[in-house]
DNA sequence: CCGCATCCAATATGATACTG
DNA sequence: CAGTATCATATTGGATGCGG
């Protein structure tokens, strides 16, 4: 899923928000950048287990996707915030029904590792439910 | 993303619904299974450039996922019907939102009326390949 | 007709160390 | 703090051929 906007390598819709979505850690960072502005040690904090460079890699192409705002304060020590961008707004809510499906149908269905707690893990509070 | 239910492997429900639809056609086959029964062939047909191998593959992981179900006929030649199940609609119908987010916001076509078809991502094209 | 088996290439991710 | 560089590993997907 390297750098998307492919014109015409996408069949339908959902395929080409696959291809930007597609990264292992990205659902995940658009979650924790749902409603709040991160740097980039707290986000690392936030997805727990991902890695610098995977994070970067990510965040990079979130960003020439146009989904993730990246601002850049010219400090001593650097100092970089992210946030979502209006059209990551909108994707996040686009998610929202894929999320309760899975949480209701895969998760739900599922037994669920010891320690491993499924609702609790991300430490995120929520500031508007998003209805999952 | 082999398959699906690994205890503790998610994070929130969207990761185990990406989990699900991971596979590079999963989403495509889907979509074709929208609304009617497929053979073999027939998704190869629809679903194209899919090699036979992978295919199968995401079809057995889809089966096994309770996405899609498989009717076998013991008829010479043989005979293998695919379908969604109720299961498989539903997670049509949540795609949907996301569906219509990529074709807006990523292919950059012209915006679709408000809902659209119950499940589907896109209007399927009958007996036509699904390439755009 | 509907697949599976094998081998191989491409890609994605992980670990670790290092820099402005 | 916020990344990069490099190497290693894991996962997918593609090509081809065989089998029930």
């Amino acid at each position: 899923m390297a750098t998307v906007r492919r014109p015409g390598a996408y069949h339908c819709g959902i395929d080409a928000a696959m291809d930007v979505i597609g990264g292992k850690w990205k659902v995940l960072i658009l979650w924790a950048l749902d409603g709040r502005t991160c740097r980039f040690g707290e986000l690392r904090r936030l997805v727990s287990g991902v890695t610098e460079k995977v994070l970067a890699s990510h965040l990079r192409e979130l960003e020439e996707d146009g989904i993730v705002h990246r601002e850049v304060y010219d400090e001593v020590p650097p100092r970089v915030e992210y946030s979502l961008t209006p059209l990551g707004v909108l994707l996040n809510g686009a998610l929202a029904p894929l999320g309760a499906w899975g949480r209701e149908h895969v998760i739900g269905g599922a037994a669920e590792a010891p320690g491993e707690a499924v609702g609790g893990h991300f430490p995120i509070p929520s500031a508007r439910p998003l209805t999952m």
